[in-house]
DNA sequence: CTTGAAGCTCTAGTGACTAGAGCACTTAGG
DNA sequence: CCTAAGTGCTCTAGTCACTAGAGCTTCAAG
């Protein structure tokens, strides 16, 4: 039996949001010692493990509901949870490539002011006008 | 004299959210007329343009506020610019490092489906298991 | 002059937590 | 057995950057 203290150490999730979790029903509700206090099993522990995992992977927590939500059946439950990952897959890469447009426009308006500051700063204007942009962002 | 459906149209901020621009002290309160609409000047477009393009690239809303406290002095709002453009874009640089690492492992997890769906479905485990991961991610 | 679009204010909700108040309970040492 | 520190409890409210909706007023075109 562990304590929700024990638990936020062990998975590295905090105590408010292993409350907060349980809170939205993402995680199930514990069993309580004659003090009131939440006594978790190795299932707590486990099905937090899984939720700190996915949320490291960038799942939202709707997706991970989801995703434990399938647990149990079989033959329908993989190509379920493998459209939800390949979805998050493929989100992510979206974010990446923005990002990437993102961080060559930011490294052009840095180099703004790289040639001394007489009569610069461009860094402002180039932030205020999207046509001086190299690429298409955002 | 534009009205805030011009504003909006011109520079694709949502009314609401020009409303909420305003209601933080992002952008200034423009002029009303007679009956009580907001109406604004050239300045209030370029304002919101600057305030679009800057949260397009990423910037926080606070980041924006210092940056538009920076424009009107000179000398030094050249280096402060700068180093929030900068700060900015190590930002990004960081959030893409750790999206690929993201990007790496959904891979992977989905590649455990590929074979068939004799005894798979690995997706699941896979998600929970953060000792199965190639990367280090998160 | 009518009608429909656009504007106004205000409140509340989103996601995923985080912070703090003000208690009760547990645990280790003496 | 007692005490003190630490941990736990519930509840409310705050974060960021909006978004949605109610219920009203004003504007612009025909």
């Amino acid at each position: 039996m562990f304590s929700i203290g024990q638990l936020s150490k062990a998975t590295g999730v905090k105590v408010p949001t292993i409350r907060y979790y349980e809170e939205i029903g993402l995680l199930p509700q514990p069993g309580r010692n004659a003090g009131n206090q939440r006594r978790y099993g190795q299932d707590g522990m486990d099905a937090l493990g899984f939720i700190k995992h996915a949320r490291d992977l960038g799942f939202s927590l709707e997706d991970i509901k989801a995703l434990m939500g399938l647990d149990g059946q079989l033959g329908e439950d993989c190509a379920e949870a493998d459209r939800i990952a390949r979805s998050q897959l493929a989100n992510v890469r979206d974010r990446i490539r923005k990002l990437e447009q993102l961080a060559t426009e930011l490294e052009r308006i840095s180099h703004l002011c790289d040639g001394g500051n007489g009569g610069c700063c461009k860094v402002l204007t180039a932030l205020g006008d999207h046509s001086q942009c190299a690429t298409e962002h955002g």
